[in-house]
DNA sequence: AAAACACCCTGCCTGC
DNA sequence: TGCAGGCAGGGTGTTT
C-alpha cells in the first residue's frame, strides 16, 4: 500500500525525469476512479496538452504534478494512489497493462502512466491543486511539519485509540496501516491505548514515527504486492518490518509471539509484552 | 464534536 | 477442478 515512504520514493524517482518534460498528449480510460467519480478529462486536457511538467511534489500520500500550460499559466494534477495505484515512467513501446487509466505521452517515446486495478486512487486536474479540499483537510507531515510538542497537544485532545488516531490523516498526514503498526511497536505503545492517555509518551512516539518513516524511505518503500516505484522496481522495506504481517512469529525484542487484532477496521500487529495498554 | 462504520473496487487466497 | 466467499485497506460520506 502506498503510504508516505512509498509516495516519497515515487516522487523522488519521477522528479528528475519528469520536470521539464513537455506533454505531447493525454489519454484516459474513461472509467470512474475514487467514489465512482469520473475523471474530468476535459480539464485534464486543458491543463496538460501541449504544456510541460514543472514540478513533482509530495503532500502526505498525495503526489502533486505541477504543469505550465501552453500559454504560460499554471495548473496541476493531484494524484492519489489509493490501495493499488501505480505511477510509472515507461517506454511508450511497452504494452499498456490492464487497468491503465491515465497516460501522459511525453517526447522521446516515453509515457507517464497511472495504473490502478482497484480504482481506489484518484487523478484530479485543477488550476490550483494546492487549494483542493483534499489537501486542506490534511494535518501536519510527520517528517517536516510536526514535533514532539505538537504531537503531544494533538494526543491530548483525542480520546480515540492510538491506532485510529495515527490513521487519521487530519491528525498526522502520511501514515497508513503498515507504518502505524511499526511505529507503535517501536514506541512500545499498544494500538488500543487511548490517545490522550499516551500524551506523556509523545516524545517516544514522535521519534518512533520519524524512525519508522526514515527507514521506510531509505529502503525505498515496502512492497507487499502492488507497490512499485517510478521505474517499476519493488521496495526493500518488507524485510525491515518488525511486526506488520508477522503474527505467529516471535518478537525480535522479547521473543513473545506477535499477535494480530482488528482496530478501526484494520489489522494491527503488535507484541503484547513490549506494547502495554 | 468526535468516533464508528459502510462503501467503492479487483485480485488473491481459502474452503467446499 | 471450479467457483463462491472472505479478505486486503486508501479515503470519503454517513450514521451514531
Amino acid at each position: 500500500m502506498p503510504e508516505l515512504p512509498e509516495v516519497e520514493t515515487i516522487v523522488r524517482g519521477l522528479r528528475p525525469r519528469l520536470v521539464g518534460a513537455s506533454i505531447v498528449n493525454v489519454w484516459s480510460s474513461g472509467l470512474p476512479l475514487r467514489l465512482a467519480r469520473p475523471l474530468d478529462f476535459g480539464a485534464l486536457e486543458g491543463i496538460c496538452r501541449a504544456g510541460r511538467f514543472v514540478g513533482v511534489r509530495r503532500r502526505a500520500k498525495y503526489i502533486l504534478l505541477d504543469v505550465e500550460r501552453q500559454g504560460g499559466s499554471r495548473g496541476g494534477v493531484l494524484v492519489h494512489l489509493g490501495m493499488s495505484g501505480r505511477l510509472r515512467l515507461v517506454a511508450a513501446s511497452e504494452p499498456r497493462e490492464k487497468h491503465t487509466h491515465v497516460v501522459w505521452a511525453l517526447p522521446a517515446g516515453r509515457e507517464l502512466r497511472f495504473v490502478d486495478p482497484r480504482r481506489f486512487g484518484n487523478v484530479q486536474p485543477a488550476d490550483n491543486i494546492d487549494e483542493l479540499p483534499e489537501l486542506a483537510r490534511l494535518g501536519p507531515d510527520p517528517l517536516t511539519e510536526l514535533d514532539a510538542a505538537g504531537l503531544e497537544a494533538s494526543l491530548a485532545s483525542s480520546r480515540a485509540p492510538l491506532k485510529a488516531f495515527l490513521l487519521d490523516q487530519s491528525r498526522i498526514a502520511g501514515l497508513g496501516n503498515i507504518y502505524v503498526s511499526e511505529a507503535l511497536f517501536r514506541a512500545g505503545l499498544h494500538p488500543a491505548r487511548q490517545a490522550s492517555r499516551a500524551r506523556r509518551h509523545a516524545g517516544r512516539l514522535f521519534e518512533a514515527i520519524q524512525e519508522t518513516l526514515t527507514i521506510g524511505i531509505a529502503n525505498r518503500g515496502t512492497t507487499l504486492r502492488d507497490y512499485v516505484d517510478a521505474e517499476g522496481g519493488a521496495g526493500d522495506n518488507f524485510t525491515a518490518l518488525l511486526v506488520y504481517g508477522r503474527d505467529g512469529k516471535p518478537c525480535g525484542v522479547c521473543g513473545q509471539v506477535i499477535r494480530r487484532r482488528v482496530d478501526a477496521g484494520r489489522s494491527s500487529f503488535y507484541c503484547a509484552r513490549c506494547q502495554k495498554r
